[in-house]
DNA sequence: TGGTTTGTTGACAGCGCTGTCATTACTGGA
DNA sequence: TCCAGTAATGACAGCGCTGTCAACAAACCA
């Protein structure tokens, strides 16, 4: 049915040997030799059996996408990136959501991961936030001896990851707001437990600090990245008399930016008019809403693709600790100068 | 290091193979064996190793999610139940999206499914829309023996499928607005390739017709499902004299019905006080925008378990040919009475 | 009682590949 | 010319598991 190595190295008049070291691009193979069995290999539309190879070498090229993580949007472009490394290296991405189990616990979680990997042989392992960030969970997995690259951390702890400067993407933005003029600025906080919202309200207020404006306290609103809590938040921060309003509002994410939009069109405030708006993450509402939202854009897909290839890396090619990737201001119409 | 089928043997004084036998629930093997072996092996923290147990088998316990459908929030779904459904069978789900190539022209399409199952064995595939109706691709899967269900395909090719009636819900969905008291119903059509367009619309004319309500060409627009489209649509239906605007608009999806929401914001008109307006899928926007949308939620979900569940069924269970899931329709905030 | 059936168990080969190590062919220098 | 040194190749075992088939024990019937 399907062609065997033999079947090649019969063709070729070699050894199975020889075949298998043409087909893993090993030395020591006379360059005629080598392109003889690749032309047979591609006649016969030979592929190696990934288990029998994976019985070989206690290897399964599979690596597993852990998350615990309720953005669909922020999980499929991970999972994009992933796969496409995974693909340059003829590797296979699993994914692997605990959300679907009753891991509410936290020792739930740690079990969870446990168990996959007992059952799963792969080779390596994505963790996103806020998975990245958890200790017991990343002891299991040195436990197993299992690589791991981690998604936007919170901690470095000298354990690989790839992420991006929250702290100063939240400060360029809040630049880009004061350039237009801005200063009595609201902002509104994330949920608490993520790693991300501490960072941006740093950057936000390193920013107003360095403009030398005092941020007072009713200018700054707790929310928890839904868009309810944005439309709480929104309420809160416009919710006074005219004088005391703010110019512009930044939202530590899109959702609640859409949620602040949605209120402001309620109160009859027309953003950017009188109200201008920003966000962050890019994610597909900012195009949707109106006006459009001026936005942070995370390079997601590049964090996936990169966190898959130091995984799928071979040995001899130079591992990478950390990586900080770029992000980009988005200006769309939800921001304009101060009138 | 990690404990082998040998181990658990030794251990529980019997052969590898009465070992194997408990761990597969085979028959023939005494109450009492077969409760010591289970209770050693949990010991041991013992599980097979796929690969080992792949290559005897000559299953890999992999299930492959191909698709080559743009919205994350639908993928994202099936995945979820389809990982549900493999998890329970002790299975596991790669995905393979064919985006990330440059799979645009149809040849390209065949070629890399090809190639993803020459590559990785796996022992079933879940294809998506448009995927699922794809002839080209069901050739080759057949051709390579490989067991197959579609979701939501248009046709019904005497292969396995889960899908849901589109048709009724739209049917049921127009039925709602006219108890509504709405008889001028706008219709934005969704994109011409993609199968539920043309039900949905078949849905919609039937209700009317059986309500007696001749629905007028001006009262149909056309769409692609993006926002973009919706917004072009809802202006084109909403620009006309007040008397002969639609009091009602049926979009054929959240995005698009989204847009009507917008433009109508824009216009002037309160919803649903002034226009009523109602989506289809369901999807996190549906909840985000305001008025809340009224729209169809489709088991999408529940279609990747079901997908997957038949695949990884055994042999000695039934088999079920085709599936339809029940939708529902979901009431809230942007439908009201016709004043 | 012996013979048959049924239930339980184990020995062993082999799935398709790669690692190890031995073997052969070729090279250049003394 | 011979020999060391190196490049190219192959024989073979074995990765951890399951399928096949044979062996044996227990239970049953005539």
């Amino acid at each position: 049915m399907k062609a065997t190595i033999t079947d090649v190295a019969k063709q070729a008049g070699v050894s199975m040997k020889t075949v298998s070291r043409v087909l893993n691009n090993e030395p020591n193979v006379a360059e005629k030799t080598r392109a003889r069995v690749k032309e047979i290999a591609r006649e016969l539309r030979y592929s190696p059996n990934l288990a029998a190879r994976g019985l070989a070498t206690s290897k399964s090229y599979l690596i597993a996408l852990i998350y615990d993580n309720p953005s669909p949007n922020y999980i499929s472009h991970i999972q994009r990136g992933a796969i496409k490394a995974c693909r340059e290296a003829n590797y296979h991405l699993v994914v692997e959501p605990m959300s679907l189990t009753q891991a509410t616990f936290h020792e739930e979680k740690v079990k969870f991961v446990q168990a996959v990997l007992d059952r799963l042989p792969v080779d390596g392992v994505i963790l996103t936030p806020p998975l990245s960030d958890d200790l017991a969970v990343l002891d299991v997995l040195k436990e197993l001896d299992i690589k791991c690259v981690r998604i936007a951390p919170k901690n470095d702890n000298a354990q690989p990851f790839v992420g991006m400067d929250d702290e100063t993407a939240a400060y360029q933005m809040t630049q880009h707001l004061l350039s237009k003029g801005h200063e009595k600025i609201g902002f509104i906080r994330g949920h608490v437990d993520h790693s991300a919202t501490s960072l941006r309200q740093a950057g936000f207020l390193r920013a107003m600090s360095d403009a030398g404006i005092a941020v007072s306290d009713d200018l700054m609103a707790q929310g928890d990245f839904s868009f309810e809590s944005g439309v709480e938040a929104a309420r809160t921060l416009l919710g006074v008399s005219e004088g005391d309003r703010p110019t512009a509002i930044f939202a530590s994410n899109d959702d609640m930016a859409a949620a602040v939009i949605s209120v402001a069109g309620q109160m009859g405030l027309n953003v950017p008019e009188s109200l201008s708006v920003c966000g962050f993450d890019d994610t597909p509402l900012a195009r949707i809403v109106w006006p459009a939202l001026t936005t942070v854009r995370q390079p997601i897909y590049k964090m996936g693709y990169q966190a898959a290839k130091e995984l799928v890396r071979k040995s001899d090619e130079a591992a990478e600790n950390g990586r900080i990737l770029d992000f980009e201001i988005k200006q769309r119409d939800s921001v304009s100068a101060k009138k």
